[in-house]
Order: structure tokens, then C-alpha cells, then sequence
DNA sequence: GTTCATATAAACAGAG
DNA sequence: ACTCTGTTTATATGAA
């Protein structure tokens, strides 16, 4: 099969100048070319990604086993879809909205192409043989009417097959190739009543739209009123200019998703500086170890992105870059109780991510205190022992030591939930889990308005963001991964997604952790939460874990703990 | 606009 | 005198 050849827009130039081409051709040309190039690069570009990311794969397989990097091949592979996507409506709609514009803008004096120097040139062979090519390419062509070069041959081919459905829907889309046959064509040849500029009887010229009945009336039309002319010609410029406005954007984009999997793919090889958040109830990676997995708590529950916390549609910072913000103050950051959720999954699940990233858990202070008391072997902790917690569990907490442990010992004297206890060695805290669940009434579901929100903004339909949760819901993708993927739209979806899909599990599985153990079964209720917020302040992400590492044995000493912490309760 | 829950800051007091 | 612990008040913010 012949390969397509895509003309240069100085060829085209050449060819309009010189005026070899009848005006019919040069429609059918700029027609032509312009799909052919579109498919050939979006085949081209599709053919490169699925060879990336079969590498990707390949090599994240050897490396782990785990179920944690298929998930991640899988959101990759999800997202370059998407991406992918994504750059073929943009082209599309692109397409669209330059024809008309150009229609519409362009006047026939405005073109600064030399009309007047179109003398009738002739053929250079080299143009005849390329446009033969041309031609040939897909398009099924009727003959092109023109009485110059009785190329009848040109329909002779039969569109090749494009191999990609999604390059099939595009092409389809366009409306280029796939114009509807028309029940009257008896004759085999595709190319009888088809015709690029013709389709569902109607007009494809830029612009005119002009309906007809049948074939030959189109034709008509086609010699009479889209003839070669100045207005004609210049919207052949525009034509063009369409096409390179979409080569360029195609080039962005493909720019962007390049970088986007060289991003992914040093993290995915890296060993894993960051753990990511994981938050997909179902997968329980970090359970491993004992004490924290034990006590199912429930804590305030997040959105699932630990990491980050969903942050307003409009500024979604990944995690990773936040502070440059509000460098100010101490963390004026402030998680609306809409965490009420079990957090002990999403805990145990990021223990080691919260451990080593600087980042603000999603988790009020009363359900941190919650957790590291119920954590313990005797379900009470001391003031320092909770403090140690905080430290031993958040890198977070390694910071702004007066600021925190103010507001720890703050919510333990402000919060009936928490009660102290004398002890022979002192004093200690406990939980009272019935006046801890009396106080979260508060319930938010998912946002579907920022799901929305954020389709709208990437240009996705609903149809697309269906699918999209849908085989993210299958594959149990996590895609919180804010910490490592780049893509901010794309993670504030899968964030805007995942809290969805969390809305919607709410209930489902709220309490499983909650009921704690020692003290009081209540059904918890909990509630879904959604958005986060940013980062914090002045984290900088830079020193992720100062001491902590160090300890991470699964095992902690519940009571040991840590007392360095003043250590890194640095400034301030 | 009000209420509620939370975060943050800070003053204060008692104990060691 | 100092630090830790604990209580309380005030203010800000965000959400219901």
C-alpha cells in the first residue's frame, strides 16, 4: 500500500502559484492533504506512544511485581489515552473553528497571496506525480470532474484502513473520507459518488454547507461556486494555515505528553524517594505492619489524595510545589472537618508516604489524636507519647514543633472526646469514642460539580470522563500520585474523579475501621470528604524525611517513641 | 448571614 | 527561673 505523502506547505505554495492545479484539484488536494496529514501524524504519534508505553511497561513489570506499579502502568496508560485523546479533539475542534473563522475573516483582498501572478502554468511533471500520490493516498476520490488532466485514476485506491479505531474516529469525524455512500452509485468504484467535499449531501467547503440531492448537482456546485478564484484561493491559505495551526498544536501537545512520560518513567524507576499516597480502600499495601493496621479508626477520612489534598479546582497545585504560595506564616492550613472519614485505611495505607513527604495529612488534630492513642497497645497516651506520634507518623510534624503541639494540647482540653486519665506514672490520654462520634455530624459526599468543573476546563465531555472513571473503577487505578505525575489537570481529574467514586463508596465502607475496638462500638458514620487544600505554607518539599526513616520498622514502639523530636522542632 | 467545627495564637496557671 | 502540661480566650477560616 502506498504510503501518503504529505506535501509541504511550500509545495503547496508552489502549487498554487503556479496554478497547475484546476481549482477543483487544489480543493481536493488542500482536502486531502489536510486529513493525510492529520492521520499520519496522529498514527505516527499514536504508533510512538503505544511503543513508549509498552517499554514502560515492559521495564515496570521486571521491577516490580507489585501491584502497586501495575496500578501505575495502568494509570499511565490511562492518562497517554487520554492524552491522546485529547490532541485528536483538539485537532478536530481546532480544524473547525479555523475553517469558519477563516471563512469567515478572510476576504478576498485581504490574501496576500499574489492571485494575479496564478498564471496558467503548466504541469510540472514532479506536481502531476505528487499529486497522483496525493491522491492515491486514502481518498477515495470521485473523478475530479476537471476537464484539465483527465486523472481518473486518482480514485483507483482504496482508502487504506487505518489501523487505529481511534484514528478511524477521527477520520470519520471529520467527515473527510467517510462521506456516506449514496444509495444511487452502482458502479464498485467507491470513488463514484464520494468525493472529500461531499458528504450527507452536503457541501464540505469551508463555509458552505450548501445541500444537494445528489452527486452531480454537487459537482455542479463545486465547478460553479467554489471555483478558482480569489476567494476560493484564499481560503485555501487558510486551509493551509489550519493545517500547520494544528501541526503546531499537535507538536505541543505531543511535546507535553513526552515530557509527561519521561516524568513518570525516572519516578517509576526511581527507587521510590516519595512513596505516593495511596488511597484506594481496597488495596491495603502498607498494612503490613502490625500496630497501625490493628485498631480500625476512623479518622477523619480524606479525599483519598493524602498527598494533596484536593485543592480548589482553580489553583490546583500538585503537592509537590506548593509553598512558593504562602510562604508565610506557620501552616494557617486549615482541613474542614470534611474528613470525616475512617482514615486508619488511608493512614495505614500512606503511612510510609506521610512518614517521608512534608506534607499536611488531611486529618483534623482530634482524629490524628484519635488514631495515635487508639495506635497504642493500652489505648492511652501521654502528652509526649502523642507528640512523638505525630512526629514518628508526619514528616509534617517535624516542623513548627510549638505551632502543632500548641493545637494538639489545645484539642485535647477543648474536645470532650479526649479524657485524661491519672496514671501512676502521670497523666494520661484517652479516647472516649462515644462523644468522638457525636461530634461528626458533618457528611460531604463527592463533588460532582467538581468533577464537572474540571472536565469542562480540560476540554473532556461527560462521555469521556464516564469512561475514564469507569476504567479507573475497574483497574482500581490509583491516581493520586500528586506527589510524582506532573500533569496537574490530569491529576486534579483523578483527584476530582477519585473523590467522586469515594462519594459514592461513602457509606459503603465508612465504618469498617471505625468501630474501634476498645472502647465504644458506635456505628460510625463517616463522611466523605472532598477537597483538600493545598500545601502547606512554607513547606518546602525539600527535606522530606529528617529523622524518621529511620524508624520505620514496622513495628513501633508504641511507648518508646521518639524523644528526639525536639530535635527537629526547629524554628521558629 | 448565622452557626458550627477547626486551626492558630497566645495568655495564664500549676507542677516538677 | 524554666519547662512542660493543661486550660482558656480570641480570632480567622471554611462549610453547612
Amino acid at each position: 500500500m502506498m504510503t501518503p505523502q504529505v506535501i509541504t506547505p511550500q509545495q503547496m505554495q508552489q502549487i498554487l502559484q503556479q496554478q497547475v492545479l484546476s481549482p477543483q484539484q487544489l480543493q481536493v488536494l488542500l482536502q486531502q492533504q489536510q486529513a493525510l496529514m492529520l492521520q499520519q501524524q496522529l498514527q505516527e504519534f499514536y504508533k510512538k506512544q503505544q511503543e513508549q508505553l509498552h517499554l514502560q511497561l515492559l521495564q515496570q513489570q521486571q521491577h516490580a511485581g507489585s501491584k502497586q506499579s501495575k496500578e501505575q502502568v495502568s494509570a499511565q496508560q490511562l492518562a497517554f489515552q487520554q492524552q491522546l485523546l485529547q490532541v485528536q479533539q483538539v485537532q478536530q475542534q481546532h480544524l473547525l473553528n479555523l475553517q469558519r473563522q477563516g471563512l469567515l475573516t478572510i476576504q478576498p483582498g485581504q490574501t496576500s497571496l499574489p492571485l494575479h501572478s496564478l498564471t496558467q502554468g503548466m504541469i510540472p511533471a514532479e506536481l502531476q506525480q505528487l499529486w497522483k500520490e496525493v491522491t492515491n493516498a486514502h481518498v477515495k476520490e470521485e473523478h475530479i470532474n476537471s476537464s484539465n488532466n483527465g486523472h481518473r485514476g486518482l480514485d483507483l485506491s482504496s482508502p487504506a484502513p487505518p489501523k487505529n479505531p481511534l484514528l478511524n474516529q477521527h477520520v470519520s469525524t471529520n467527515g473527510q473520507y467517510m462521506s456516506h455512500k449514496r444509495e444511487g452509485s452502482t458502479l464498485d468504484e467507491p470513488s463514484h459518488h464520494s468525493h472529500p467535499l461531499y458528504g450527507h449531501g452536503v457541501c464540505k467547503w469551508p463555509g458552505c454547507e450548501a445541500v444537494f440531492d445528489d452527486f452531480h448537482s454537487f459537482l455542479k456546485h463545486l465547478n460553479n461556486e467554489h471555483a478558482l478564484d480569489d476567494r476560493s484561493t484564499a481560503q485555501c491559505r487558510v486551509q493551509m494555515q489550519v493545517v500547520q495551526q494544528l501541526e503546531l498544536q499537535l507538536a505541543k501537545d505531543k511535546e507535553r505528553l513526552q515530557a509527561m512520560m519521561t516524568h513518570l518513567h525516572v519516578k517509576s524507576t526511581e527507587p521510590k524517594a516519595t512513596p505516593q499516597p495511596l488511597n484506594l480502600v481496597s488495596n491495603v499495601t502498607l498494612s503490613k505492619s502490625a500496630p497501625e493496621a490493628s485498631p480500625p479508626l476512623s479518622l477523619p477520612q480524606t479525599p483519598t489524595t493524602p498527598t494533596a489534598p484536593l485543592t480548589p479546582l482553580t489553583q490546583t497545585h500538585s503537592v509537590i510545589t506548593p509553598n512558593s504560595l504562602h510562604n508565610m506564616g506557620p501552616m494557617r492550613r486549615r482541613y474542614s472537618e470534611k474528613y470525616n472519614m475512617p482514615i486508619s485505611p488511608d493512614l495505614s495505607q500512606n503511612k510510609e508516604f506521610y512518614m517521608n513527604a512534608d506534607v499536611r495529612p488531611p486529618f483534623t488534630y482530634a482524629s490524628l489524636i484519635r488514631q495515635a492513642i487508639l495506635e497504642s497497645p493500652e489505648k492511652q497516651l501521654t502528652l509526649n507519647e502523642i507528640y512523638n506520634w505525630f512526629t514518628r507518623m508526619f514528616a509534617y510534624f517535624r516542623r513548627n514543633a510549638a505551632t502543632w503541639k500548641n493545637a494538639v494540647r489545645h484539642n485535647l482540653s477543648l474536645h470532650k472526646c479526649f479524657v485524661r486519665v491519672e496514671n501512676v506514672k502521670g497523666a494520661v490520654w484517652t479516647v472516649d469514642e462515644i462523644e468522638f462520634q457525636k461530634r461528626r455530624p458533618q457528611k460531604i459526599s463527592g463533588s460532582p460539580a467538581l468533577v464537572k468543573n474540571i472536565q469542562t476546563s480540560l476540554g473532556y465531555g461527560p462521555t469521556l470522563s464516564a469512561a475514564f472513571q469507569a476504567s479507573m473503577a475497574e483497574n482500581n487505578i490509583p491516581l493520586y500520585t500528586t506527589a510524582s505525575i506532573g500533569s496537574p489537570t490530569l491529576n486534579s481529574l483523578a483527584n476530582a474523579i477519585r473523590e467522586e467514586m469515594n462519594g459514592a463508596m461513602d457509606h459503603g465502607n465508612s465504618n469498617g475501621s471505625d468501630s474501634s475496638p476498645g472502647r465504644s462500638p458506635l456505628p460510625a458514620m463517616h463522611h466523605i470528604s472532598v477537597k483538600e487544600e493545598p500545601l502547606d505554607p512554607e513547606d518546602h518539599e525539600g527535606p522530606l524525611s529528617l529523622v524518621t526513616t529511620a524508624n520505620h520498622s514496622p513495628d513501633f514502639d508504641h511507648h518508646r517513641d521518639y524523644d528526639d523530636d525536639q530535635g527537629h522542632d526547629d524554628m521558629l
